[in-house]
DNA sequence: ATCCTTATTGCGAACCATGTGCAATAGTTG
DNA sequence: CAACTATTGCACATGGTTCGCAATAAGGAT
C-alpha cells in the first residue's frame, strides 16, 4: 500500500512529517506510542513537531491505513492497519506485542449478527498474559 | 462479595470514599468513567475528593473486585469484575455498553495455549458496532 | 470510651497524552 | 514560476490521572 496513493485519492497533500510517521509506522513491527514515533521522527528530522505526528496518525486512521489500539499504560498504541481478525497478545514479561490470526473474531461478529442483532464495525481483542518464550524459563 | 470482608482481609481501613465508591459501582449497571463516579459520589458527599476515587478504584482494581476497560473516548470505564467470558459490546449510536456472554474466550484461551504457549491471564474483547436497537429503525 | 498508631484522606499542584488557534510555510495544480 | 490553500510549527489549552504532604480518622489496645 502506497501512502502517495491514497493521500492522492482523498486529495491530501503528501508532506514530510506524514511520510516520515508513515515510514516508521511501516518499518517497525512493534506497536509504537505516538510519543515513540514522534522520538524515531526527530532522529531524522528534529524540526517536526509532535502535533504533526498526532495530526498524522489520526488522519491515517481515518483514511483506514493506520490502526490504534490501547493496551499498556502510556496512550494508545499505533501500527499499520490489518484485519480485526488479527488479534493482540500481549507478554507481560517481555512486553512484546504479537498478532495471532484466527477465525475466532469473524465467527463471534456472526454469531453476534445473526442470534443477538448486534452490527459489529469493529472488534478488538487484547489477550495479556506470558508468551511461550517467558513462559520457557 | 461484601467490600468490608475483602479489605479486612488484606488488613485495609474501610473508609466512607470507598465504601460510596464501591456502592455506586454496585448498583449502577453501566461502565461508567471515574468522573462519572465522583460525580454520584459527591451527591452523597461533596467533601469527597476525586483522588480519593482514583485511588479507590485503582485498589479495587488490585484487589481483584473491580475491573478497568478502555473504550469510548473520555478515560477509562469501571465496573465491578466479572469473568473474561463477559465481553463488551458497545454501541456506537446509543453509547450503550452491553454484556454478552459465551464460550469464545475460553475457546480461545485454551487454543493459544495448547497451540501457541501463549498463558493468558486476561482476556479483554470490545466490539464496536450498532446495537439491535438502533439498527431497528 | 479514650488514646495511639498509622493508613487514608483532601488539597493543590504536577503530569502526561492529546488537541487547538493562528500566522507562517510548503504542496500541488495550472 | 505563481497562486491558492492545505498543512505545519509553535505555544498554549485541556482533560484525565497521579503525587507530596500535612491533617484526619479507622481500628486495635488500654
Amino acid at each position: 500500500m502506497h501512502l502517495e496513493e491514497v493521500l492522492a485519492e482523498n486529495e491530501l497533500r503528501v508532506t514530510r512529517p506524514r511520510r516520515l510517521v508513515w515510514d516508521i509506522l511501516r518499518s517497525s513491527n512493534d506497536h509504537l506510542t505516538a510519543q515513540a514515533i514522534a522520538d524515531a521522527v526527530h532522529t531524522q528530522d528534529a524540526s517536526i513537531n509532535v502535533s504533526s505526528v498526532y495530526r498524522a496518525l489520526t488522519l491515517f486512521s481515518e483514511l483506514g491505513i493506520a490502526r490504534e489500539s490501547k493496551f499498556g499504560e502510556d496512550g494508545s498504541r499505533w501500527e499499520p492497519a490489518h484485519s480485526d481478525e488479527m488479534i493482540h497478545l500481549v507478554c507481560e514479561k517481555c512486553g512484546t506485542v504479537d498478532h495471532h490470526g484466527g477465525q475466532v473474531v469473524t465467527r463471534l461478529r456472526d454469531h453476534l449478527a445473526s442470534d443477538h442483532g448486534f452490527v459489529s464495525s469493529n472488534v478488538n481483542v487484547v489477550v495479556n498474559g506470558t508468551c511461550s518464550n517467558c513462559s520457557a524459563q
